[in-house]
DNA sequence: TGAAGTCTGTTCGGTAGCGCACCAAGGCCG
DNA sequence: CGGCCTTGGTGCGCTACCGAACAGACTTCA
């Protein structure tokens, strides 16, 4: 038990299949540490894995020749990391930056394109969630095109909050302005802004959240869209679960990192 | 035989499918006339069919609520307008909007959900086709977010013939400046700068290309990173084909018309 | 032929974000 | 303690794009 039990727990994808078909695919499954910053691929490799982030976070980004880049999705456990796997190509349709430190379950390529073509209860929730994922990038593209970039920067704050624990983030304000593709003097601007508003404050690569739903409510409407997007498809289809983050995972991480190695 | 023998031809996602599963298909297709500017639908409703263009050609469209909105990705000959007919959720991921008017093949949101539940090979073209169009949304994201109109406009104006018959569009400023996200008088002048470089001509309402490797050139990476994303699920993964636009489709709209009524 | 509508070209002031350079402060380590 | 590196704050000129307003040109239709 141990580990294996508790993993289909912990990324929200298992969670409604029948327990017959999870039983074929945990033997697939490897516990992995992701650590903050790492790059898991380049967009237009051949995939050799896909991720389930448990308490991990992972951007997804498109990036250009010059290194000019953007986040386009964020996935945490609602969701997967390699899509490409089990949609054909079998090659990664962006780059994926680790953004938030911690684990993934790890299945092979092969392992998730032939049990996604054996389970129909495990294929429908992989295509449900690209569904979800699609119109996140949709509204991210939008979201770039159109807000100010508070806006956006409460919008990606948001985000990424939902899917970690605690209400602070680890991450610098450079990286942040890679993710938004925006300066780096932009997103101190923007920050700044929010910090006077009283609605974070932060030292050094640590963003504390002081009052989220006025975060909520000072970003544009992107966040709910998305937010609603994964809602629909995950929540709704099948169990209804309260709320879509933070919910599980008081399992520590210190008693995790034993089962992994 | 006539339109009913010929529709397998003109959207190349059924080329590749054995006889006998196109022939499971093929009742359950209805010929449309796309009217230029029609809204298929917006996003979030429940999907009633989806289109498969043959001679028209469909931008998909992030909106705001305040009426903004930007162009995630087109969809010609080879591609379908309405991904969530089964993908899982039902529901609309963006909006439709016809952006060159012509023909499509209709299929109902029921149909085309239960014969990719059925077969294998069409469910297969149907899901390398999304993974073609996410690596579409994520490049036009970046696209918007980092380079100039007049490259932007290059990248519109590509992808839009090579889904279209002729060297001429049919599109004013003022809609380009819709799908691209900006001003209609960013257009202008973006246009402007093409037009004295020799590489297009426009008068009210059309817009003829003069040098096309020009403009390929003038185009930022994104232009071509989207072509073969296209080009590698759907071209090399099957029969290739020369070249994935304007090959086929030699029969007249005349000619065509008449069946469809 | 004339009037109305549509589309394109132009202007002008305002602003958000860029690129760069530089400084200041927090954290790490010898 | 002092030095070094990372991170964040600031100023400055520049450019692209915005918002609005208006004029000219082409098209359609009475």
């Amino acid at each position: 038990m141990s580990h294996v039990s508790s993993a289909r727990t912990m990324n929200r994808l298992f969670a409604p299949l029948p327990y017959a078909e999870w039983l074929a695919l945990e033997p697939e499954l490897e516990w992995v540490e992701l650590e903050s910053g790492a790059m898991l691929y380049e967009s237009g490799v051949v995939l050799k894995h896909a991720y389930f982030p448990t308490s991990a976070v992972v951007s997804l980004v498109s990036s250009m020749k010059d290194g000019a880049s953007v986040e386009v999705a964020v996935v945490g456990n609602e969701g997967l990391v390699g899509v490409g796997a089990y949609m054909g190509g079998g090659r990664a349709l962006s780059g994926a930056v680790v953004q938030s430190g911690g684990h993934a379950l790890r299945m092979s390529a092969r392992a998730i394109a032939w049990h996604a073509s054996q389970s129909d209860a495990f294929m429908k929730q992989l295509l449900c969630y690209t569904q979800a994922l699609l119109t996140h990038m949709a509204q991210t593209s939008a979201c770039n095109r159109h807000h100010e970039l508070d806006q956006q920067l409460c919008r990606w704050l948001l985000l990424n909050l939902d899917r970690r624990d605690g209400n602070e983030l680890s991450v610098t304000q450079e990286r942040i302005a890679g993710m938004l593709g925006v300066r780096r003097e932009g997103v101190t601007g923007a920050a700044m802004k929010l910090q006077k508003a009283g609605l974070i404050q932060y030292r050094r690569g640590r963003i504390a959240i002081l009052d989220r739903s006025g975060l909520e409510r000072r970003s544009c409407e992107c966040y709910s869209v998305v937010r609603q997007a994964y809602e629909r498809v995950l929540g709704g289809a099948t169990a209804p679960r309260a709320r879509m983050t933070r919910t599980l995972i008081p399992i520590s991480q210190a008693g995790l990192l034993p089962a992994i190695g």
